[in-house]
DNA sequence: GCGATATTCAACCTTCTGGTTGACGATCCG
DNA sequence: CGGATCGTCAACCAGAAGGTTGAATATCGC
């Protein structure tokens, strides 16, 4: 399922779920586990958890009694692609920026579990 | 001034302001103009476009009793490269890539995306 | 000056959002 | 089993968002 860009940005405007996303780029977490740096209950992250995995940002997946999450970039790829429609971005640092990727993605193999 | 990427995705995250966006693409207008395809009163336009300017995505000059709009990339920038990290790069070297997002949006926001 | 046009302001309504708390269903472990 | 841990649910609340309408402000053109 594609969620749309209204709910995808949605979920993007809130600072806490942008926070949680960062997190889980390091790594799949726990519920627990992304509330904890958060000075707010564990019923608010579970609902911002709700609200990422409705605009399909990330996936959760319980073994046990642990609710894992787990970061999926499709969605954004989406969102990004619409912005990218509005074009010249080229006053970015997107130099720096694919220069960093080359070095970055050269030396490993090319992912190949990753659609298109 | 940069205005940040709540501001950014919140404005994005409705539908008629995304379709103002699109509609600015194709060339500045007046905001009656912007308000003529649209099933809501001009009042209400008027919000959206203060909301799109307030976000930084477009700008209004008036000149004579006419306010014209006019579309502003430069925002959506930032808000682009946050998402593309996401999007496309997500296997790249992840400390890596911290320091370099820390690099390009740090400076304006010190840590409110980045607890911890 | 006056009426028409362009846009915003102010007040209001309804719905959505993000937060709280307390109770609950599962699951793990001693 | 029984207690602790993990996470969600339900009810509730304050405030923001998106819409309305009607009045107000500026500017244009005659």
């Amino acid at each position: 399922m594609r969620p749309d860009l209204d709910t995808v940005f949605a979920a993007l405007a809130d600072p806490t779920r942008r926070a949680i996303l960062i997190m889980l780029l390091e790594d799949d977490m726990a519920v627990t586990d992304v509330a904890e740096p958060f000075d707010i209950s564990l019923a608010a992250i579970s609902k911002h958890l709700g609200i990422l995995t409705r605009a399909g940002l990330i996936s959760q997946e319980k073994r046990g009694r642990v609710k894992w999450c787990k970061l999926e970039p499709d969605a954004m790829r989406d969102a990004s692609i619409w912005m990218q429609s509005f074009g010249q971005f080229e006053a970015v640092n997107l130099d720096a920026f694919e220069r960093f990727l080359e070095a970055e993605l050269a030396p490993t193999e090319p992912d190949a579990d990753r659609p298109g």
